[in-house]
DNA sequence: ATGACGGTGTGGCACCGA
């Protein structure tokens, strides 16, 4: 059982991709985070074709996620409820597995550009929010797993340079405790229950040869509750889209459960 | 300090991302 994540940046211009990284990682279920496209664009067919089953939460240019799915999906929430958002961020869905319900959030957490402005607000806002839905989300759904691009680099190995970057955006003391208080929900973050590569990351700057030189910063996550960590078997980065032509500036993460 | 790269839009650059 195989669950992965992967900013797309631009389904439209990185379907030939996912559907090669789908024939090759023929994973349960891929949540994709800045679709950029609205619904009435959405590949349902190729990816059918594919095997998946698709549920999708797009808009125009920006945003936009989905959850792709070898198994049959139930419960479709999009963005979180009671929280009012014109921005497409959000869709969480329910797996049936052979060994059970899996619950998926997942999310293209709100960037925030820089401490001090009105978009950090409305991230500090969203992740308040998001915090608030999850702790009834875990109640109902125990085998949950929240996953995506949440553009925060939880601790300083999470980042190429934690020092020249301290305090900037993805590494501000607020963003790390909100993540913090994600994890206090009984969450835990997949890729650090085993031993690591040191420098993996999941997003390198498209500028100045940022992943040749691997200038990256971790911040695309598996989160699992507690029912399902003890079934985690393995969680990494695969680096190699990132070297494909025209790639996306994330990588996909896989986690493994058994 | 700035911009660099890439995607989108109805464009001739501006915006957003991280």
């Amino acid at each position: 059982m195989q669950i992965a994540t992967w900013n797309v940046n631009s389904l439209s211009v990185r379907l030939p991709q996912v559907l090669a990284w789908l024939a090759a990682h023929p994973v349960d279920a891929l949540c994709l985070q800045e679709l950029k496209l609205t619904d009435d664009k959405f590949p349902f067919d190729a990816l059918k074709e594919a095997g998946y089953e698709s549920v999708a939460f797009g808009q125009k240019t920006y945003n936009g996620v989905a959850i792709l799915s070898r198994h049959p999906l139930s419960d479709v929430v999009r963005n979180i409820p009671g929280h009012d958002d014109e921005q497409a961020r959000v869709i969480a869905a329910t797996l049936a597995t052979p060994s059970g319900p899996l619950r998926l959030v997942n999310g293209y957490f709100v960037n925030g550009q820089a401490p001090g402005t009105d978009k950090f607000a409305y991230k500090m806002l969203w992740l308040t929010a998001l915090h608030r839905w999850l702790r009834e989300e875990l109640q109902a759904h125990p085998r949950l797993a929240l996953v995506g691009d949440f553009n925060v680099a939880p601790e300083d190995r999470d980042s190429f340079d934690p020092v020249g970057l301290k305090d900037t955006i993805h590494h501000t003391v607020e963003e790390r405790q909100h993540f913090q208080d994600l994890l206090a929900l009984g969450l835990t973050d997949a890729f650090r229950l085993f031993e690591q590569p040191e420098k993996t990351y999941s997003w390198w700057d498209y500028r100045m040869l940022g992943f040749q030189k691997n200038r990256g910063l971790r911040i695309d996550h598996i989160l699992v509750s507690e029912a399902l960590r003890p079934l985690v078997t393995a969680c990494v980065v695969d680096r190699a889209p990132r070297k494909n032509p025209q790639p996306s500036d994330h990588a996909p993460v896989v986690a493994t459960l058994a």
